[in-house]
DNA sequence: ATAATAGTAAACCATATGGTTTACTATATC
DNA sequence: GATATAGTAAACCATATGGTTTACTATTAT
């Protein structure tokens, strides 16, 4: 069934894991939600949450390893943006579940059983 | 900016951590996609993993908390399905940042910038 | 030159993850 | 009743997470 080969071994699904795993963490989808409104250093970022500048710089770490942050120094300034590109791709492994979400279970549906839903 | 309160105090950031959680382990992605294409049981998911019972166990365990399986008891047997109301509300907050998936970034992009994107 | 600012690095700690093996419970079968 | 099957429970282990504090580097400002 599905992929035949080794449930994460693939760079694509390697991807999956640090995206998703990035995304289970509430400071760090605080910390795109404001990244969303534009780019930001990382003392900025750090302002609104009562933690110390080591741990939001080490939530932004996980985000830039995931490829959703990209940094650029300039100076002593850390500049932080947004790179979607990896949500797209967590959105659309999600996607392959829609037919799911709406429990109407018609013929389509039953054809889609059929079919493979892929790692 | 965004949500004034705590990070993920909310019942719904707390089941968004608990979804993106499980999604970030291959083992439980492969487990979804088998569970999309019917019900099964315990001994069933666990065959094609290199991996013990108790750990494929764990890892229902996990789904299960996430609200992303079921699983009804009948005799020994413990049959899982697909919940996918979870992976429902995960797309809906990925989705909020779709605008940012095209790079296109034309007025509309630019209307959104000023507006909230909030966890 | 001195001092302040931006940020990482490193050591440390508590708890969580992901796996194992062994033991156990409960149901089914012979 | 004896045995096999389905599955969890518990104890254990290694590593990862998420936070701290202290120390350090590098840049900017006075």
């Amino acid at each position: 069934m599905l992929s035949s080969s080794q449930p994460g071994a693939s760079k694509h699904g390697q991807n999956l894991n640090l995206v998703f795993r990035a995304l289970g963490d509430p400071t760090r989808r605080e910390l795109l939600a404001r990244l969303s409104k534009g780019p930001a250093m990382v003392t900025e970022l750090a302002r609104p949450f009562d933690m110390s500048l080591p741990a939001v710089g080490k939530h932004l770490r996980i985000l830039e390893n995931a490829g959703l942050i990209r940094r650029t120094v300039s100076g002593r300034v850390h500049q932080c943006a947004l790179s979607p590109l990896p949500l797209k791709t967590a959105g659309e492994w999600l996607a392959k579940y829609t037919q799911f979400w709406d429990e109407t279970f018609n013929s389509l549906n039953e054809y889609i059983r059929d079919d493979n839903v892929r790692e």
